[in-house]
DNA sequence: CGTCCACGTCTAC
DNA sequence: TAGACCTGGACGG
């Protein structure tokens, strides 16, 4: 679940798990990671974690005489660190670093897709921006004052992805965002930041002339603040167990989801082609000829008995939540293909079919499948080995 | 069994 | 603005 509170979260997993304990050797990366070897080793050394928006920086620090060494990760779409007894490290483990218990641990770089990354040093990604956790205030100039970039002449939903200016919002995000406040996803982005900054502006005016008192509260807070006080809110929940995959932390991260994903809720494909979560109107840039699809209640979730009738027309998960009272939610049912337009310039459908996929079947998943290696038989499957 | 979908970048027509 | 890069879970036949 890697968007900023994720690496937020993870960054204090390791510092709260690991802090105490004293790691010994090199850095195992296993044949497939992607990233480079990591040039340290020493008998004793600690580990410090700290999150940037969607980067981590993790520092292993010797006790004794030895370099520091720094490492930034990203986590792309599902990476993730797990402190696991070294002896059964977790599948697509791709970097790992051992305790000096008698039985070691091991604090492993989990992440099965392989989006995920590290590199060697601790500078952070040129060009990502402040924070939205933990440098608000640099966040929110850095956005205002660079308000004439091109990356404001697109849609909010999409400028709300753009890691130069929102560092730490992914697509779970914006989506939350962008519902607290009904923001159209496909209003002009500059409208609606220039629009926040007259505002703030205004507001300085009058809160120079008013008592202390008046001025701290923020009850209408803007999409900004709500860049910093959502993720916030993610981290808050999921602040459970110091283990990052115990299925309360899932429980709770679903509940809290008013909008990404929820039934009753529509959605659309941005330019990109990432799926947009959101109520009401999409806005004026909204991609044409494309069908805004409204959410039903999945199949399961209901665990009705076998023979009734569908009928689960009702939202499953956010069952309770007094939310939304204003808009009419899901009125009739019944009108939900919700089309836009026509669609003449029917293209773009595709969604990219996975042609290649050699190996029809490789016996070690985690080897570097490299070349055309087909195989007719060994089916793997699960239970292999973590390949570190 | 198969298809679609996923919390993110990258680079190449 | 499409793919490419990957694995795995949910769901359908």
């Amino acid at each position: 679940m890697p968007e900023g509170p994720e690496l937020a979260l993870a960054g204090r997993y390791i510092n709260e798990a690991c802090g105490g304990l004293v790691f010994s050797g090199g850095a195992e990366r296993s044949a497939v990671g992607r990233g480079p070897e990591v040039p340290f080793r020493s008998e004793a050394y600690r580990l410090g974690a700290a999150a940037r928006g969607k980067e981590l920086r993790l520092r292993l620090e010797p006790l004794g005489a030895g370099s520091p060494q720094a490492l930034v990760f990203r986590f792309g779409m599902s990476g993730g660190f797990r402190l696991r007894p070294a002896a059964s490290p977790p599948r697509h483990a791709h970097l790992r670093f051992l305790t000096r218990e008698s039985p070691p641990r091991a604090l492993c770089f989990v992440d099965a897709r392989r989006f995920g990354s590290w590199r060697l040093g601790d500078a952070w990604q040129p060009g990502r921006g402040p924070c939205v956790l933990s440098e608000y205030q640099a966040f929110r100039e850095n956005v205002l004052k660079n308000l004439d970039d091109k990356a404001f002449d697109k849609p909010i939903c999409e400028a709300l992805l753009n890691q130069k200016y929102f560092n730490g919002i992914g697509n779970y995000l914006r989506a939350e965002i962008l519902y607290r406040l009904k923001i159209p996803p496909f209003e002009k982005a500059r409208t609606v930041l220039e629009a926040l900054k007259q505002q703030e502006q205004e507001r300085r005016k009058k809160n120079s002339s008013l008592p202390l008192s008046k001025k701290l509260k923020r009850d209408n807070p803007d999409l900004l603040e709500l860049c910093h006080t959502v993720p916030m809110e993610v981290v808050a929940a999921e602040k459970n167990l110091l283990d990052p995959d115990h299925a309360d932390n899932h429980t709770a991260f679903k509940n809290w989801l008013q909008c990404y994903g929820v039934p009753g809720m529509s959605s659309l494909r941005d330019h990109n082609g990432r799926t947009i979560w959101f109520q009401g109107e999409p806005g004026p840039m909204a991609p044409k000829g494309q069908k805004s699809r409204k959410k039903h209640a999945g199949p399961k979730a209901d665990p009705d008995a076998p023979t009734t009738e569908v009928t689960t027309r009702a939202s499953k998960r956010r069952s309770r939540r007094a939310e939304n009272p204003a808009t009419s939610a899901m009125k009739k049912e019944e009108e939900e293909e919700e089309e836009a337009v026509p669609d003449p310039p029917r293209r773009g459908r595709a969604r990219a079919r996975r042609a290649a996929a050699a190996a029809p079947a490789s016996p070690k998943p985690e080897a570097p499948v490299k070349a055309t290696r087909r195989r007719a038989s060994a089916r793997k499957g699960a239970g292999a080995a973590p390949a570190v």
